[in-house]
DNA sequence: GGAAAGACATTTTTT
DNA sequence: ATGTCTTTCC
């Protein structure tokens, strides 16, 4: 391992409180460099030092380029520069911000109007539903959220399972149709989707040398956090960005790759050496974060992956307590055994905002608000619908967009008749079939409505509202809070929910609010910010750029919403097989896999205190089920679990006084004729017990070694498919 | 064209 | 159980 012959005068700070592998990570003088950094083992502190101790080794700041996940994370790196001399020149921001600033600049040299607009996921289903009605096509066959998936998965590149199958009769026909025309549509009208950002820089950087060789200059060093998130289109941009004289790091944990269903490949890290020329790694394992219980548990559960990269945490922390795992009846019974546990710990000196609540589901948190209500802990939800999805604040944004990009038909086409001017369905419909067989956009063929053939009364609203934009277009394009103030007023918008008895709109206006308040602070932070700049800061602010700590307040968040935060006390909910792995991953390995890194995720949040609970009957839509406990949880070794069992019938209820109620009997040990491994020994139509679904008659044996599946029809539980290799199936004779 | 009532499917995670 | 989409009626 090589570092820098020598440390410049002023730096050696820098490395003081680093261990041995954080200097390596932080000095290394690789072209390219792989950071693989274990769950709390000081990653984002080993980037930032990593980017402070380039510059103050001569790097000009502005030759950096740092890539992170959410910008929040490249908010907090700048924030840390800031104090180096120079270090606010760093171009910090997400993957998704950076093709965005590209396309800004270059984006005619391929054909793309640097005026275009972001589209999200609600304007990309709007676009398509619209298409859906243009061409006739029926949503029986395939939905709109499933072709939505489907044209991701193919600009992703492929790669992993595709969403849909193209194989059922008629499907192929209708999304090829659906396809050519979504493509076509944003592209007629400036629109760019999340892909497209990404997908449309790489094609950028490919065709135009000058650009490319431009940026190559530019940045002399390029940095990559959660690399194990990326997709193959990112990794392309990378390749492409990063010439034979540049250097690059890269700095994540296969173990944390959760975001498969999104396009990341887990293959990018694990390939990174021969992605990258000369590429070097260290290893970061010394975990700070959690006791030696916790970390345990965590370790055993991700050891059974088979993909991944070999590394072993340790931490020097007491044992500490056990892992708490809770078995009961139902998610009501949960809910009160975590309001209980939050109790527990708030009685033993905890704060509320020390403590979290994760699940695999949002939609698990109802049951856990309940029973937070019910005993009055302060509590809040990260995610959920976040603000700029929300719809008032979306109406108002597409107002703003209509300004900067007139052509934007996703915007139009939602705010054309928010509030009501009598511009229906049927207006919409005729003027957009107007539009769409002269070539036109939208807003070009409503002075034309006429035309069209729309009514007397919907032209005197379209007329209203080109008016009004006309009007706002003549404005300067900053301030931003003037313009939506004009738009708010002109529209109406404001003065029809302030005129409405509805309690919902109450909240709506006061969210509208809170958008206007939003621009003015941007108004005053960002000297050189203009309409645009402000639409693309709302259009890729994630869920997770919002989390506040020291709310006073318990955080309940999905697990995905979790990764990279931390909790000196974690309860994790919901630990059923169905939810952990969920039960739309089941039958495919990648995809199991990636459930276990989401559990390990969870687990690894948690600093001191870790309780796990499942419940043995949920209430679901469709009636009740029976659930059988996470499989993960089978793998934490006994000796590191408290188990405490709320499902059994004598007086569960009056266990929640009592924290400290005794355990039940642990699940039999692997001893007597156990089948692990292999399926050597079981046949087909035998009867086989399984230490959780019970008795049953095993059906089928597919595949083969390691990754062998059965499937076994339960007495009790029904027909299941399992992973031989951890179903601890024993033969009954 | 619009409001209200009823049918309907819906639950994974989100830049 | 909820929110979204459709139908129905004014």
């Amino acid at each position: 391992m090589s570092t820098s012959p020598y440390i410049r005068p002023g730096a050696e700070h820098l490395l003081e409180d680093l261990n041995s592998a954080q200097r390596a990570a932080v000095t290394h003088d690789a072209r390219a460099l792989l950071v693989v950094a274990g769950a709390g083992t000081g990653k984002t502190r080993a980037l930032t030092r990593r980017v402070a101790w380039l510059i103050t080794q001569g790097l000009p700041p502005h030759a950096v380029l740092a890539i992170t996940f959410t910008n929040k994370a490249a908010d907090e790196l700048k924030r840390r520069l800031v104090t180096l001399p120079g270090g606010g020149g760093v171009w910090a921001g997400t993957f998704h911000g950076f093709g965005s600033f590209l396309l800004r600049r270059h984006g005619d040299a391929v054909g793309i109007d640097p005026r275009f607009t972001i589209l999200d996921r609600d304007d990309q289903l709007s676009v398509l539903k619209a298409i859906y009605k243009d061409l006739d096509i029926e949503k029986g066959v395939l939905r709109p959220v499933d072709a939505l998936a489907m044209i991701s998965h193919r600009k992703n590149g492929g790669g992993g399972r595709p969403p849909i199958d193209l194989t059922m009769p008629g499907v192929a026909f209708i999304f090829d149709q659906l396809h050519d025309a979504y493509v076509e549509r944003l592209r007629g009208a400036d629109l760019l989707d999340f892909d497209d950002l990404l997908l449309d820089s790489v094609r950028l950087l490919e065709e135009c040398d000058d650009v490319a060789a431009l940026y190559r200059e530019r940045f002399a060093h390029v940095l990559v956090d959660e690399y194990q998130d990326t997709n193959l289109v990112q990794r392309d941009l990378l390749r492409h960005l990063v010439g034979p004289h540049q250097r690059i790091t890269v700095v994540g944990d296969p173990d944390q790759s959760i975001y498969r269903w999104r396009g990341a490949v887990v293959r990018n890290i694990l390939d990174f050496g021969e992605d990258f020329e000369g590429a070097e790694q260290v290893l970061l394992e010394r975990n700070y974060r959690s006791t030696g219980h916790i970390l345990g548990a965590a370790e055993a559960v991700i050891e059974r992956n088979r993909e991944r990269h070999a590394k072993r945490l340790y931490t020097e922390r007491e044992d500490g307590q056990r892992v708490l795992l809770t078995r009961c009846r139902d998610a009501e019974d949960e809910g009160r055994a975590v309001a209980a546990q939050v109790e527990t710990w708030v009685r033993q000196g905890r704060r509320h905002d020390q403590i979290a609540v994760f699940y695999r589901i949002n939609a698990l948190s109802r049951g856990i608000e309940l029973a937070l209500n019910d005993r009055r802990i302060p509590y809040v939800i990260v995610a959920g619908t976040e603000f700029f999805q929300r719809r008032e604040v979306k109406d108002v944004l597409s107002y703003a967009r209509l300004i900067a990009n007139p052509r934007d038909e996703a915007a139009f086409t939602r705010i054309v008749n928010v509030p009501r001017r009598g511009v229906g369905a049927t207006s919409i419909q005729r003027l957009r079939d107007f539009a769409l067989a002269r070539e036109l956009a939208l807003t070009d063929a409503a002075p034309r409505a006429e035309e069209a053939g729309v009514s007397k009364r919907a032209r005197g609203g379209l007329q209203r509202l080109l008016e009004l934009f006309a009007k706002v277009r003549a404005m300067p394009r900053a301030p931003v809070a003037p313009i939506l103030e004009a738009l708010l007023e002109g529209s109406g918008y404001r003065a029809t929910l302030e005129d409405s008895a509805d309690d919902l709109d109450r909240s709506r206006l006061e969210n509208v609010d809170e958008l206007v308040a939003y621009a003015r602070e941007f108004d005053a932070k960002e000297a050189s910010g203009d309409l645009q700049s402000f639409l693309e800061r709302a259009a890729l602010v994630s869920d997770q750029d919002g989390y506040v700590g020291e709310s006073g307040r318990v955080s309940l968040m999905s697990v995905h919403a979790a990764k990279g935060l931390e909790f000196p006390c974690v309860l994790i909910a919901g630990a059923e097989m169905g939810y952990f792995p969920h039960a739309r991953s089941l039958g495919e390995d990648a995809g199991e896999e990636e459930e276990r890194r989401l559990f390990y995720v969870a687990m690894t949040r948690a600093q001191d205190e870790l309780a796990v609970s499942h419940a043995v009957r949920r209430q679901t839509y469709m009636g009740e089920e029976h659930r059988a406990p996470s499989p993960y949880i089978l793998d934490i070794p006994e000796d590191r679990l408290e188990r405490r069992d709320l499902a059994t019938w004598s007086g569960a209820s009056s266990l929640f006084d009592q924290p400290s109620a005794t355990g039940y009997a642990p699940p039999p040990d692997d001893d007597v004729s156990v089948v692990r491994e292999t399926g050597l020994g079981l046949e087909v139509g035998e009867r086989v017990l399984h230490p959780y679904f019970g008795p049953g008659r095993l059906e089928e044996v597919g595949g083969g070694g390691a990754d062998a599946r059965v499937t076994v029809d339960f007495d009790v539980h029904g027909r299941k498919q399992l992973l031989l290799r951890h179903a601890r199936l024993e033969r009954l004779s």
